[in-house]
DNA sequence: GTATAATACTTCACATACAAACTATTATAT
DNA sequence: ATATAATAGTTTGTATGTGAAGTATTATAC
């Protein structure tokens, strides 16, 4: 009896879960000496990346966060004095998130650390390799997501 | 100018984590109707393939995660009347966990779901292509822990 | 054989997530 | 035009994580 084909791959799943939890305590490790928790510096990044201001409800969105985490987030970036909440022109019940000069200064470094760690990861691969490895995780977040 | 090749899968890490959430979202979805939260499955699972009993400490690292967290999750765990802490024969600092019937009786609930969740995703990918996956996974997860 | 170090668990303070309920504002339906 | 819906943000209660410090027990060094 020969195990069928998906069987062999019982463990893609486990792997695939210690793979982005080894990354992202990676990333975690490097970045701490600036004094950011990966909420942080995600947070910052998203804001960074948005043109003209984003509203927490956005942000929540990209980050696939609820409302009350950003909430208590930007409560605690507001208090590091790396963003600030300013009134939204048009709609007084949203705020527009905006990075501070220290918030901007922060960027750099965090993009800087992040690339150089993914170099790091992705060196050794083929080109082959990495495209099928992509094809497939994309297909398979389309796959989950079309689950409901 | 040409890309490297490194260049073309600045999104993989993205990607990677989303379809690691997406996954971890979809079986936490499908569990919960049982009453269970992520954190609650995985460690019964993991102390229902231990034999003998497991202390906290092997616990928390098979979770990957702190002691204190554990002892907060079997504090949990226990008042669910799924696990008990049975002392531990011959060193008496530590604890032994086991599974309750009705904890026992959880089980065979979570792997099933599990396994259907895992046929649905990986359907439809071929052999190579799961193949590939899982080495470029596996490997990088070595290389990152490599990096202390 | 006792001082010291390591181990297993716990507690505390805090960061971070969700769900549900609340407030203020804006949009929609009639 | 006003009653009703939806939307943006907040608050509250609970679950879950970390780091630092504490307690009890066991192992090690001399």
């Amino acid at each position: 009896m020969t195990a069928k084909p998906k069987d062999r791959h019982e463990q893609l799943g486990q792997v695939l879960h210690l793979v982005a939890k080894a990354w992202r305590q990676q990333l975690d490790g490097r970045l701490k000496p600036l004094g950011l928790t990966r909420t942080k510096w995600l947070a910052l990044i998203f804001i960074s990346r948005s043109v003209g201001g984003i509203t927490q409800r956005a942000l929540a969105e990209k980050m696939e966060i609820g409302e009350p985490a950003v909430v208590a987030l930007i409560d605690r970036l507001e208090k590091d004095q790396f963003i600030v909440r300013n009134p939204m022109p048009g709609d007084r019940r949203a705020k527009s998130l905006a990075l501070t000069a220290s918030g901007k200064r922060l960027i750099s470094k965090i993009e800087a650390v992040a690339h150089a760690l993914r170099e790091q990861i992705l060196v050794g691969f083929t080109a082959t390799e990495l495209k099928t490895t992509s094809d497939v995780l994309a297909r398979m977040k389309s796959k989950i997501e079309a689950m409901q």
